[in-house]
DNA sequence: AACTATTTATAATG
DNA sequence: TCATTATAAATAGTT
């Protein structure tokens, strides 16, 4: 009989680790089962997954099936035209935020929760504000001269953005080239890597980016 | 010595289950099993977490903490200043005039000092546009998803005022409250459920939509 | 990174 | 979908 090595898995606390060393092993470790977690439901039921993680050291780690963006795009997209085709929805979003601000509060413990809630509700009012809308009031309250006005302060808005969308989209074009070509080659062992059938996963990393992705069909 | 009552769980092959019942319950099991797995991450590791999945029926499920959007929008922005990183050493004169408040960003350490900058940002926005000129300062703290989505709505408001201004012409004078061309008007019932703390633990549900949050103070 | 004792997740079954 | 159970898989603590 051979004296125990370890006492084996020990239940923990479902709180904050606090040593920061062990914090970090256990990250590493949740994070691997966690894509793999993924990488198998992709596998087995053959649905589409992206996961962004931000580590404590604010690194972001990504997993995506067949792509994070792709995954995500779609994502964006489908809430996008639910939302607009909610009038109802932006309206309550709106309006539910307001009194949150101080409600939340209540719950919130450092300073870093408090700024980061107020900057997600104020986030959600501009988007709600923004996206379609937000007009609907006051227009009515114009008469003709404000409306010309403010017709042609749109026109002048509309210009600016133009240039602003097309200034972000060449600094994009000019970004895809950088990245894909960096992207695919990469024969060290960092992928995420499955043992019944080695799948070769897409694997994107750079200083602060680490991106696994996932193929049943490799 | 009571007999077997089932086999227990036995391997099973890491391919496409081919049967649909056991694909969906399967699903379902793991979907859950995964959330989980990643709630666990958030609490032990205290690290933000965003999901997304599409169902083999396309549903979407979705994870978040604090919220599946916030991370995502940290996700973007965060590559999109990858880009303009990137860019600037490729080719530094031609964003050299850009004035860019996310590149910015990169050089700032502190993220409750980025997260502050955007409060800051946001509520002057918020100030802004309850006087009329809300839009002169912030379009360049807008990312390209949002741009975008600001274009097609000045769109939608240039036809919008020039359909009013255009019946205010004909009415020959002063203001008439006629601003009835209300296409937008729809029935309830396939929009988002709050739940009573919306932001602490937001969750929506609808036909096409189940998303999840997660807080550590629960 | 490895090792193992243990907890946790889940495949099969009802 | 929900419950049970036997087993596979993940992982906490240790080296």
């Amino acid at each position: 009989m051979a004296p125990k090595r370890s006492l084996g898995r020990q239940t923990i606390k479902m709180a904050q680790i606090q040593k920061k060393s062990h914090l970090q092993v256990t990250f590493s470790k949740r994070r691997v089962g966690l894509f793999k977690k993924a990488s198998e439901l992709c596998t087995l039921c053959g649905v589409d997954i992206a996961i962004v993680v931000f580590s404590p050291a604010q690194k972001v780690y990504s997993f995506g099936h067949p792509k994070v963006d792709s995954v995500v795009d779609r994502f964006l997209t489908r809430k996008q035209n639910h939302v607009s085709t909610n009038l109802h929805l932006v309206e309550a979003h709106r309006i539910a935020s307001i009194p949150d601000l101080n409600l939340q509060q209540t719950y919130m413990r450092d300073e870093l929760e408090v700024e980061k809630k107020r900057r997600e509700t104020l986030d959600e009012m501009r988007k709600a504000s923004q996206s379609q809308f937000w007009w609907e009031a006051p227009i009515q309250d114009l008469n003709l001269h404000e409306l010309e006005q403010l017709k042609d302060s749109m026109g002048e808005l509309k210009k600016t953005i133009s240039i602003q969308v097309n200034k972000l989209f060449l600094e994009n074009s000019n970004y895809v080239p950088i990245f894909s070509t960096n992207n695919i080659t990469r024969g060290d062992g960092d992928y995420y890597e499955m043992k019944p059938k080695p799948n070769i996963s897409a694997s994107c990393t750079s200083s602060h980016v680490h991106s696994y992705g996932h193929n049943r069909l490799f």
